[in-house]
Formats: C-alpha cells, sequence, structure tokens
DNA sequence: AATGAATGAGCCTTCATTCAT
DNA sequence: GATGAATGAAGGCTCATTCAT
C-alpha cells in the first residue's frame, strides 16, 4: 500500500464510493499542483468526467472537500503511528516509533504529506476548526498517553511537555517538509534511523 | 526594535515612504488575520485610507506587495542571524547562534515570522520564485560558510549535509510554529538555551 | 373547519392522498414564511421526509404544486361565497354576502390567504395562466349574476360596473391584506358588519 | 412629468448618475415584464451597455437595486400625497387628497406603482425591511396628522383608526391593481372623482 | 409508487487591474 | 503622484428536473 489509490481504496471501499475515491484522488492532485485556492471546483468536475452537483452532492462545498481529503489523511497518519507505538516497550522505542511513524507516513503518501501542510491554515478557519483542534490535541497526546507513569517523569525532567514534541518531531518535519518541497533530494526514509537516534541523543 | 511599526520606519525610512509603510503595516495584519488571498486590495485602501491607485503605483500588484513584504523581512531575518554568527568563534556557538538568531527573530517579529510561513508558497509560485531560491541558498549555507573547513569536516563526519539544516533549525521551528499559530503558549525565547543545548547534544 | 389541516382532509380525503395533503401542507407554509421562489423543492422534502421523486410523480413540477394550491384554495373560497350569496335575498344582503364571504374565508384560513396574495403573480405568468382568468372572470361575476335584473340596473345606476367590484371588495381587501401582513391587529372579524356597513353606504 | 424617464432625470440629476438612471429605469421595465426574481443582473447589464460590475459598484447587490427603486418610488408617491393634502382644509377634502394624490401617482407612473406591489414582499424580507416599516407607518400617519383635533374627533367617532385607512384607500387600491394588471381599461383617472365621493359617503 | 444520485445551465457576486481625470 | 469609477473574466454554488434502480 504505497499509492494514494489504493489507499483511498481502502478507505471508501465499494463500487458506490467510486465517484467519491474519484473525486478525492483528482482534487488531492490539483490542490498540490496548482494550491488549494487556485484549483476550482470546475478543473476537478472536468478531470472526473463529471458534474458539479454530484461534488456538491457528496462534500457539501468547496470546503468540505477540503476537510474531508485533510481528515481521512489526518486519522491515516496517527493510526499508522499508533500502530508502531503499540509495538514499542522502552522510551526510546516509543520515541522512534514516532518519528518513524511520521517518516513511514510522509514517504509511503508523499502526496497526502504534501496536502497536509497546505490545507491545515484553511481548516483551521473553516468551519470544521473544532474537529481539527480536537484531533491535533489527540494525536500530542499519543506519545504521552503510552508511556507508563515513571517513563513520562523521566521524559520529562529536563524538558517541558510542549517542547517535548518539538524536538521529537522537530527534525523529521523539517527534513519532510524539505523533502516535499524538492529541496533535497534523498528520501526521509534513508535517514529514519539517524532521525531517531539524534532525538534520542537530544532528550538525554 | 520589538514591533513591527518601527521595523518598518528603520526599513523604509522618510516622509517619503510613509504611505508605503502604512501599506505594508495593514497588508501585514490582514494577510495575517484572513490569509493572504482572503485578503483583498480594496481591503487594504479602505484601512489606510488611500486609493487602490496609490497601491498599484507603489507595488505593481497585489503579488509585489506580497513580495515586498516577504523579502523584506526575510532579509532582516538573515541579517540577524549573520550577525549573531559573526560573533561566535567555536562550532558550538555558531550552532547557537543560528538556532537563537532564529528563536530571536520570531519572537521579535512574531506578525512577520507569521507572514513569512503562509506567504512562502506564493512567493514561490509567482515571478519572484528565483529570488526566493537563491535567498534560500543563501540561507542555508550561512552556517557552513561561517566554518572554518576543520570543523566542517568534523561537523559532517556523522551526518550528512542535507540532514544538517534540519537537525538544527527542526526543533525550533516546530516550536516557533505551534507558538505563532497559539498551540502553545510559553514564548520561545523562554527556551532559547535548552533548545540550542538540546541540538548540540543532537550533533555529537 | 378553522385550519389548514383539517381543511386539506376535507378536500384530499382517504389514506391514499396523506401524502400529498403533507406536501400541500408543508409547501404552504414554507412558501409563505420564504416566499415561493425561495422554497425549494429539497427543503419539501426534507419536511415531509419524503423524497424528491414522490412530489415530481403527485404534482409533476414546482409549478403544478404551487397551481395545486393555488386554485384547491380559491375554489374553497369561491364557494364559500356563492353559499353566502345563496341566502341572500335583497341587494344589501348580496353585497354583504360577498363582503363578508370574503372577511370570513381570510380569517377562518389566513395561510391559505396569504399565500393567494402572492401566489397569484406566479400563477399567471405559469402555464395555467388561462384557468386563472376564467376562475377570476366567474368570481367577478357571481354577484351580478345573483341580481334580477331589476336589482342590476338600480346597482349600476351611479357606478359602472368595472368600479363596483372595487368599491365593494377594496375596503375589506385592504384591512385583510394589512391583518395578514401583520401591520394590523384586530382580525378581520371583528369590522364585519362596520365593512359590509360602510360598503353599502359608498354605494348609495 | 408623466413618463419614467423624467422622474429619473429629476430624482438623480447631472451627466454623473447618468448611467445609475439607466440601470434603474432599465431595471424597472425588466422587473415589471418578468418578475424580479425573474430578471438577471446580466439582462440589465446587456440593455445598458454597460458592465456587472459598474452596477454592483452603485448599488451593492440585486437587493439593493430593488430597495433603491421601491424608495425612490415611495418617497415620491408620498410627496405627492402630502402637497394635495396641504391644499385641503375641510376633512372631506383632505380625504380627497389621499385617495386622488393615490390613483394620481398611478395614472402618472404605472410602472413604478406596478413595481411597487410586487416589491414590497422582497424589500421586507431583506435588509430594508426596517426602512420600509419606518416609511409605511410615516405614510399611514400623513392624513391623520393632517386633520385638527377636531376633525380628527369626528373621523373616528365611528370607525377605529385601523379601519379608516383601509376605508379611504381600499377601494382605489383596489381598482388600480386591477388596471395595472390589465383586468380593466379604462383609466383611474377617469374615477377620481366618483372614487373620492363614494369613499367620503362610506364614513358618513 | 418511491427513491435519491446525478445533471448542468445559469445565477449572483467578487476582485485584481486599468485608465481617464 | 493620486483617485476611484469602470471593467469583465471567473468562481462558487443552487436547484429544478430526470431516471435507473
Amino acid at each position: 500500500m504505497s499509492d494514494t489509490q489504493t489507499f483511498f481504496e481502502s478507505h471508501f471501499p465499494g463500487r458506490r464510493s467510486a465517484l467519491k475515491r474519484e473525486v478525492l484522488q483528482t482534487a488531492l492532485s490539483l490542490f498540490n499542483e496548482q494550491g488549494i485556492e487556485a484549483t476550482t471546483i470546475d478543473q476537478i468536475k472536468t478531470r472526473c468526467e463529471t458534474s458539479v452537483g454530484a461534488i456538491y452532492h457528496h462534500f457539501g462545498n468547496k470546503e468540505g472537500l477540503v476537510a474531508a481529503l485533510f481528515f481521512v489523511s489526518q486519522d491515516a497518519m496517527m493510526q499508522l503511528t499508533l500502530t508502531y507505538l503499540e509495538k514499542a516497550s522502552t522510551v526510546q522505542g516509543k520515541i522512534t516509533a514516532v518519528v518513524q511513524g511520521y517518516i513511514d507516513w510522509v514517504t509511503e503518501h508523499p502526496e497526502l504529506a504534501r496536502f497536509q501542510f497546505q490545507a491545515r491554515t484553511n481548516v483551521a478557519k473553516s468551519g470544521h476548526s473544532d474537529a481539527l483542534a480536537a484531533k491535533s490535541k489527540a494525536r500530542n497526546r499519543a506519545l504521552l498517553d503510552s508511556l507508563t507513569p515513571a517513563e513520562r517523569n523521566e521524559l520529562l525532567k529536563i524538558y517541558p511537555p510542549d517542547l517535548i514534541l518539538s524536538l521529537i518531531i522537530g527534525p523529521a518535519e523539517s527534513y519532510c517538509r524539505a523533502w516535499l518541497a524538492g529541496r533535497v533530494k534523498k528520501s526521509p526514509a534513508h535517514y529514519r534511523e539517524l532521525l531517531a537516534q539524534a532525538v534520542w541523543k537530544s532528550l538525554s
């Protein structure tokens, strides 16, 4: 499962969702190529060979389409991190899970990751801002919730909780952004281990 | 120099630039409040009590206004980092300079920093994309250029050059983004030292 | 029979017409609340918990729904006036019948009356304009047809026939419009006698 | 001054208002021909040989255009009635003034009168409903305010104030509506005196 | 009879930009 | 240099209507 098509097929299965899948897939491409505001419903409709009415029937409006894309993507990313976290037993293992979960998600679904970066602001300013805030908070708690009280105390001894997340995810996110923007060529996947190690060292 | 008004006064001095300053200041606020595309020339004109013609006279078009704001801001940020770098003599000192230069810039000019994050994509897709690429590259080289050949070899021994920048700036950038978005309350300035230390540890 | 529900039950009796009645009732409310053009088939469908297809099955199209509502309402109003006219024997009695028939209809079915005022234009511009013209003419003749030749001559001595109807129905209609629009509070029913008397005086 | 063109010229004088006048004139015609909702901004623009932007520049939006047309028309009508009222000295004279002021307005500006009938509902449901309510109240008070206390007492002896207005204006309004809709042929102007007399008789 | 997904023409409105004054 | 009326392409969205199931 490493491309977007199979991603949508597994999240919106069945023949009845065929149009929904195609619209999401097309919108994703156009949003990334041209930007969200620069992409028109008409362009999407033309590429999908459907009608504007059908798009509005399924997603309400453009904002709803953006939100649907954003949340399905964010949820899947969260899911991957949780899977990794469950397999880890030590503190280092859990931090590595978060870092590598992030990297693996981005490299497996670069289109979705690219979209998330640009869509966050839109969603935050839309009617779905509450849902966004709730999910963001949940994501931030995932790591801390997976730790035992003892582990948590140990980790928070040096750095305040607010900072922890930036120390852990910051380097990976920075490199992933650069890669998605084409500013660096080597895939973040090549640096999975290096990044996890560096983060671990920074926290000792 | 801790607010935006004095910033514009020092970068566009004189009575003749008064309107230019006011337009930039107003545009900055509106862009941050509503987003760049959502802000209209008419709104800017109304808040400045000037005319659309005057704005076009000074900035050519909307894209030009965004670019002016973006580059003056990015140049000043680069300048601050260079000042810090000049004062540093050791490798650790230089890395600290980059991290703290970044943090200090953001906390001194949060409005400009916020704008830079959202404007980058716009500028990259505009006619000024070359200027953007050139300046980004320059910024990336500033640190490496300040090192002696020996220091450089030492630093690049473990981590490839592509990764270095993300390891250095990633944590600070991540925290600053969270702060500018209101997701964390404590100013990055409180963590100047902690962040620089963490980065240094991660590179050893 | 003083509310709209029983009105529809008596005009569309039986279990098979249940949906038809509910659609008419709902459409009537929405048309009055929002206006005819502002009301969508979808809104009606949602309130009735039925499907757009069912509405089209029963009424053909939106225009047909408006016309059905208009004509059933207009026919009932005409019927009431005719009943009153049959009971009257003198000229004054017949004029009183027309005035009070009108007032009683409006106060018994304010929703239907309100709808008639706004729908007349729509129906006139629709494919049902012929039916509208025919029924309007019939209504206008009802009074004159009920008079004996001698009575007719007497009534038309002073005022030309074109004017008669406006003199008779004008005051009541004016007050009823004001009441239906909420511009006056007292029900037209309070002024049944006063209005009939005033009209009679004006014709002497 | 008996056609619409000179009406607009006197209410929006000068070369700078030429476009405004033409838009109002054109909108009036189209609204009456096709109805307000059925008329599009594009149709108006095409007939005026102007641009949609210009229309929005002058009137804000379609609702604003309807309101402008409605209020300028209603104000002028009110003005005519006030002129007539000032010249009258007896109660009968004042009532005649109201009746004939109404009739003269309608026959001098049938297009505007026709428009007022259909636009009232729109304006009432628009953002200008307050202005409408205020002006309607003012119109209703014009007659009563022009009476001396003694005259007022005399007039209100038999009929309550709410009813008075309907008795006075009802017959004329009813006939004018019929004339504007083409249901009767003879101009209301032919019945100026008859209508005023009939109303006076009804009030004795 | 009932359903509701799909259609697509058409509407209102916005807004960057120009240019005559 | 300044002004703001005018332009008009383009966009998001609505909604009556159809039709396969």
